[in-house]
DNA sequence: GCTTTTGTTTATAATCATTACAGATATGTG
DNA sequence: CACATATCTGTAATGATTATAAACAAAAGC
């Protein structure tokens, strides 16, 4: 499902209604490679409809995680990323700055889910891998002669200055 | 790092101290293969050292998570849950139920994580295939004559019973 | 062994992403 | 056009996780 006329058609075959909100947010992600998370998408969709309420992006991006339209993951900064490609790609992610960047075609093992394994019924597949970006990486070797103590700290305001 | 005293001597390493809390927590997750939340742990480990904190639990948990030496994935259930084995192995996620197994041997494809990708230090990597499991297959068939209120409604309820 | 240093723990308060709720609204249908 | 009902909105509630500051304990030095 690749197409707005498609996720019409979905949610009407089960009863659904094919509302505005379902069709904007649908159209916000499906070409969104930037893994967004929930509040991303509603700071941007809340300009083009401004009674967008956050339930109902909580929502729609609930069913259509469940229909593996698309898919969810944590990269350890809290909140819950969305990505439309269920290719079957792998995530790169920063594990101090949580950065996350799509691994490059040919560096990791690529394939597609099988519909069912073990007798589940397969919709989606994740595959993350976690680690240290080269821009952290430097970082920590900086600071690798400090004491203790001060590399403690001087990684929590790096956090704190917004990951 | 398997054993206790690999993690002593890795914290050592740092300029950390061997704690009691230290120790209990990783000797609690080495062999635990039921994919605990921090929940979960808190109350097993709470019986063998009453003074525990959640907050040295969780800072405990995700220093190992920093050092590979245990996963964090995100099941879809609200909390985070955790798996000490590293080897490369994926899991089975149930969307409905949010229960988790490890996916069999040869089921799908198993591979282990390169050191290195794309410029990124990589400590761990993880895979989940999310669906349906085999009960919760059933149950949503058997409801799928109804109206789609009362589905809602019913699966709303399931939810809520304890997931 | 005793003292000092400093990393860690504890208890509690605060944060903040996500969900629940109840009333208002919009969609699809006849 | 009117009806039935799925969905949306705004707000309150929830609950996992993190921040903080004082108390504690491990390691190092003497």
């Amino acid at each position: 499902m690749r197409s707005v006329d498609e996720l019409i058609e979905r949610v009407r075959r089960q009863g659904g209604k094919a509302t505005t909100q379902r069709i904007l947010i649908w159209n916000a992600l499906v070409d969104d490679m930037s893994h967004p998370t929930a509040e991303d998408l509603y700071v941007r969709l809340k300009s083009q409809l401004p009674s967008l309420s956050q339930a109902t992006l909580y929502n729609v991006l609930n069913e259509l995680v469940e229909w593996g339209e698309i898919r969810r993951f944590d990269t350890g900064d809290g909140r819950i990323h969305f990505d439309p490609d269920t290719s079957g790609h792998a995530e790169l992610v920063c594990m101090r700055c949580h950065k996350v960047a799509d691994a490059p075609e040919g560096a990791v093992p690529e394939h597609r889910a099988p519909d069912e394994v073990a007798g589940y019924r397969i919709v989606s597949h994740s595959e993350q891998y976690f680690g240290y970006c080269p821009d952290c990486q430097r970082e920590l070797d900086e600071r690798s002669g400090q004491p203790a103590e001060r590399r403690a700290r001087a990684l929590e305001s790096a956090r704190a200055r917004g990951d």
